[in-house]
DNA sequence: CATTCAGGTTACAAAATTGTTACAAATATG
DNA sequence: CATATTTGTAACAATTTTGTAACCTGAATG
């Protein structure tokens, strides 16, 4: 388990627990319903390689995108506009964080929202960061969830859209928020792994998943487990699913879907 | 400590709330009667016109009802029995905003939140607020981003989720006002931080809570402790609900939540 | 038929998560 | 300042979840 406020280790296999899995496609296919939720993007600066680790690796695994700039001039080149949130520091030369919010705002006239990071917390530093439009300002070394909830903070004030998203496919009802998922009505007993399959499946009902779409959807790439425990999960899944388990069909040869 | 007060019989109404955020979720959760309430009153005591006229404008405008005073004085005249939240300026004469949030406390034995302004930093200040149960210190001139941002945590974590008079859930019924739980009529002996976290399950009974939820709603977003320490907390509590205590439920990978 | 292959199932071991306890640190109280 | 209470941490125990291997089934193939 990670501990919270201490910059977690760059370790693979946590990779995808803490992110949502998040189906961001508005379709309709047969009677299911899916609201879209796109990811925020997000834009890390910073000259230190590790600090823009640490950001991008907790981040992503919010479920932000987060894309990287080594310098502001490298951040410079790059189309800022598509941008939901700046995250700049202050001390990098030869253009510091200050100067790059300064053109981001004055002559890109974007309205970004940005948050600084520094490591000195000097009063001068607060009162250069406020006028620019600094949205927040954060002094390093900072806490994990201190910047994860600054962030959530900032990207809800600036997107009030923030939608709760359900989807129905027949009798079955994802609550991603609880994450449960209700057969006529009844909750599932199911456990994280078993949950994030059957989600999948009711999500995009119909579609065929193989055995590695499975493995690299649910359990990420970075993790090395047999594909047969697709197979003893989706038993299990199918089993507390009762009558309704021969929803998840199997195509030999070709992998599961979900479907009447 | 133990939280004083007479054991009074309150009134549960039968009204099912209209706006129930969750209406496949109340099926489940049977009897929860949540009485809602409207805006936030804020108090502001400064003894600058300006600044009043500071707070009041920005507060209005995100959506608290705010009342000012010029003195500490015409602060005690008033009933203060009604705000959620008071603003006041440490520097006032002849009674400060450390002497008025004291009558605050010990005399009317309010224990509604306080933010102290100040213009001075000194760590002598921030002690003497501090024990004065100050929720929050903000140092002049401070940014109305600030202001507005910890305005809002600091309301967020003492009636969580916009409930302020009572709310009920199974045999349960939280009191915020006094900051009592009811376990079949009977109040728990709950410190602090159980009280907010069996509060935040109760007002939300149903809804998963990470253990980083539960930190950030409780603990707040700058405090870091182990992440463990919620669940020795969650024991503690459980402990005191005695048979009940198994309301409290896990789900494993996800987090705690009420209900039963 | 025997054989092979894909998938279903079971039992067990490993790993992860949660529960509990005791004690130390921090805070409040007088 | 001394004392009591509350809060935080670490260590260990219990439980739950997950992964693997082995075995079973039935269809397809020769």
């Amino acid at each position: 388990m990670i501990y919270a406020g201490e910059i977690r280790p760059l370790e693979l296999s946590d990779t995808k627990l803490a992110s949502e899995p998040d189906p961001k496609r508005s379709e309709k296919c047969s009677n299911i319903t899916v609201m879209a939720n796109d990811k925020r993007r997000i834009l890390a600066v910073d000259d230190e390689e590790d600090i823009l680790e640490i950001l991008s690796f907790n981040l992503s695994g919010e479920g932000y995108k987060v894309d990287t700039c080594i310098s502001a001039e490298e951040a410079l080149r790059k189309d800022l506009s598509g941008y939901d949130l700046f995250l700049l520091d202050v001390m990098m030369g030869p253009i510091s964080g200050f100067r790059l919010a300064e053109k981001i705002r004055k002559e890109l006239t974007l309205t970004t929202p940005v948050i600084f990071l520094t490591a000195r917390d000097s009063e001068n530093d607060r009162i250069t960061g406020f006028n620019l439009g600094a949205d927040d300002y954060l002094a390093k070394p900072f806490s994990i969830r201190e910047l994860s909830a600054r962030v959530k903070a900032i990207l809800r004030r600036s997107s009030p859209e923030q939608v709760t998203l359900e989807t129905v496919a027949g009798d079955f009802m994802v609550d991603t928020a609880n994450k449960l998922i209700y057969s006529e009505g009844v909750p599932l007993e199911l456990t994280r792994k078993e949950y994030e399959i059957l989600a999948l499946f009711i999500c995009n009902a119909g579609k065929i998943f193989s055995r590695n779409d499975i493995l690299s959807k649910v359990w990420g790439d970075e993790v090395i487990v047999t594909d047969r425990t697709v197979d003893v999960t989706i038993a299990r899944i199918r089993k507390k699913m009762g009558e309704k388990g021969n929803m998840i069909k199997n195509k030999s040869g070709y992998g599961y879907y979900f479907g009447d």
